[in-house]
DNA sequence: TGCGACCGTCAGCTTGATTGACTTCTCGGC
DNA sequence: GCCGAGAAGTCAATCAAGCTGACGGTCGCA
C-alpha cells in the first residue's frame, strides 16, 4: 500500500482522541462541548484572564478562529470578556465561576483521555509518540523558515 | 501542561503531511489538488476501477463525502463514472488516461513526503511511529465494539 | 504629533465532514 | 413469479473549523 497512510493514521488518532474527550466530558454532565472548547477553557490564565490574541497563539490558530469558539463559550455563560487595564484595545478573556468548575472537569477529562492511551500503548511507546510527533512537526518549521 | 497535547500534536502532524503533498504535487505540475483527491485516486483500482461505497469505505467516511470528492475529480476529467455490469445500482469510478498519469504523480509525490518524514526521523522512529498509531486505533476500535 | 503596528471584530469563503430523505435496483424467500 | 428488505448512488441541508481581507480604535515611538 503506497497510500498516504501515514497521514491518515494521524488524523484518525486526532479524531479518536477528540472524541473521547467529548465522551468523557459527556459522562461528567456536560455535553454538548466540544474538544476545541475544551481545549480553549484550559488555556485560560486562571489568575488573570488571557488575551484572545494569546489564546490563539497558543492553540496555533489565527485570532478570527479563536473568535468564534470564545463567542460560544461565552454565550454559554463559560467565560465573558473585560477589558485590559494595560492596553485599551484589549480585552481579556476571564473564566466564570462555572467556567472553572468546567475548566476543572476537562483538566480530569484530558488526564482520563491521556492516561487510558498511555495504558493501551505503554508508557515508553506513548513517551516515544510525544517525542516523535515534536521532532516531525520541528523539522517542518526549520523546513519552512529555510 | 495538562492540555490535550497530544491530540493537538497528531493534528498538526496531519496538516503538515498534508500540506507537504499538496506542495509537492505542485511542484511537479499538477497545482489546486488537494490530499483527499490525491487520496481518492490512490484508492481507485486501477484495471476495473472502483465502487463509490467502496472507495467511501476505504477512506473511512460517508458515501455522500466521498460523493463530492469524485464530482469534483470528474469535473476535471480525472475519474468518470461508469455503470457496473455485475450490479445495476451502482456505478464503478474509474481512472481517465489523464487520472492514471495523475495517480502515478500521486504516487510519487506521496513517497516523496513519506521518505522525508523517514529521514528527519530515522527509520527506527518511523517505523514505531506507524506501529503507535495503529495500535492506537485497534484499541478504540475493540473499545467501540465491547 | 503623526504614523506604523497591533487588538479585536465583521464579513465572506473553503474544506471536510455529517444526517436525513429519496430513487433505483438487487436478491432471497415465500 | 412476486415482493419486501435493504444496498447503491444522489440531493439537500447543516455543521465545525479553519482561512483571508478589511476596518476602527489604540499604543508607542521617532
Amino acid at each position: 500500500m503506497a497510500e498516504p497512510q501515514l497521514a491518515r493514521l494521524l488524523l484518525a488518532a486526532h479524531r479518536t482522541l477528540a472524541a473521547d474527550l467529548v465522551v468523557e466530558l459527556e459522562e461528567r454532565g456536560w455535553p454538548d462541548l466540544r474538544a476545541s472548547q475544551a481545549a480553549l477553557l484550559l488555556n485560560v490564565d486562571r489568575r488573570f484572564g488571557t488575551r484572545l490574541t494569546e489564546l490563539a497563539r497558543r492553540a496555533g490558530v489565527t485570532k478570527q478562529a479563536m473568535m468564534v469558539v470564545v463567542d460560544e463559550l461565552e454565550v454559554r455563560g463559560l467565560v465573558r470578556r473585560t477589558p485590559d487595564p494595560e492596553d485599551g484595545r484589549a480585552k481579556v478573556v476571564r473564566l466564570t465561576a462555572r467556567g472553572r468548575t468546567l475548566a476543572a472537569e476537562c483538566r480530569r477529562a484530558v488526564a482520563a483521555v491521556e492516561t487510558r492511551a498511555r495504558r493501551t500503548l505503554g508508557g515508553r511507546r506513548y513517551e516515544s509518540l510525544r517525542e516523535t510527533l515534536d521532532l516531525l512537526l520541528e523539522a517542518e518549521e526549520e523546513e519552512d523558515v529555510g
